[in-house]
DNA sequence: AAGAAGTCCTGGGCGC
DNA sequence: TGCGCCCAGGACTTCT
């Protein structure tokens, strides 16, 4: 569910929160979250450490921390952060506790234990498999027409899975891949090739994908759904986003915004596809 | 070797 | 009321 524009509201607002503090402690409650070292390794190598920077590379959220670690930190599906300025008890869901100085508390919840967390050197990165295959940030300038041209050419898959592997452009969910596809007008189920070989097809699709993304990150400043402050009464401040905002994604059977057709959802490679089945094509 | 399929995970919704 | 099935989907591994 959080794609780049709820990760990108995530790091925001944990950077505002959590930069600067020193972690004095943390508590491992499920340790299959911990990837790559063991969790005694892992909790001894944070505590003391101060949390320098908050940043965002693809989905993931890095926390660069003191002599040169840093803290990856993926949602996948139902990742989320709590803070607590209080000693309240945290949600059955809470995953890791990280306690920070002064006493404040941030915690890792995961309803599906579908995301994960490592600990790794900084500039070991990119000695991670993963993480060196990462494609390109749609909101970047190295992310330019002809670059995406270049990936979509010889591609036969349909544009819709293109668009959701990460090794080409990063960032792109289910929902805002259906988002981009959409306000491009081009079909889910086009071959990506066939995109490349017009080039005001790629264009189109270059300019919905960062528009896409753009507004929907503007449309987060209400706050990130994944990051839910406690206070010091136990109530929570678990700002809302307006409902949704989307045009296509969830909207089986009501009128296309484009056109009125009646918006489709079908089934690619296991995964709900909605789109307008007249005017994208 | 690109790309499709299978897998993991849990709670909510629905049909019977 | 309760059971079982399906669905949500990010990104891996496995298979063709």
């Amino acid at each position: 569910m959080p794609e780049l524009p709820e990760v990108e509201a995530v790091v925001n607002a944990l950077g505002g929160i959590v930069r600067g503090k020193r972690i004095t402690g943390v508590r491992v409650l499920r340790p299959q979250t911990i990837q790559s070292m063991s969790v005694t390794r892992f909790c001894r190598l944070l505590r003391g450490r101060v949390i320098e920077r908050v940043r965002r590379r693809a989905k993931f959220i890095l926390l660069d921390l003191s002599d040169g670690w840093t803290l990856v930190v993926h949602l996948r599906m139902t990742g989320g952060f709590v803070y607590a300025e209080s000693r309240r008890p945290f949600p059955p869901t809470a995953r890791v506790l990280f306690l920070l100085e002064g006493g404040a508390r941030l915690a890792y919840t995961d309803i599906r234990n579908l995301g994960l967390i490592r600990l790794v050197r900084t500039e070991r990165l990119d000695r991670w498999a993963e993480w060196r295959r990462l494609g390109v940030e749609p909101l970047s300038r190295t992310f330019t027409v002809r670059r995406l041209e270049e990936m979509l050419r010889g591609s036969r898959r349909a544009i819709k899975a293109f668009l959701l592997d990460q090794t080409k452009v990063v960032g792109l969910g289910n929902i805002y891949a259906a988002e981009a596809l959409h306000r491009a007008r081009l079909s889910p189920m086009r071959r990506a090739e066939s995109v490349a070989r017009s080039r005001a097809r790629v264009v189109a699709l270059y300019e919905s994908i960062r528009e896409t993304l753009r507004e929907a990150i503007a449309a987060q400043s209400t706050g990130p759904l994944h990051l839910e402050f406690v206070n010091a009464q136990g109530q929570s401040h678990h700002p809302r986003r307006a409902p949704s905002p989307f045009r296509v994604y969830g909207r089986e059977g009501e009128p296309c915004p484009v056109c009125g057709a009646p918006i489709r959802r079908i089934k690619q490679h296991g995964r709900s596809t909605y789109y307008c089945a007249r005017c994208q094509t």
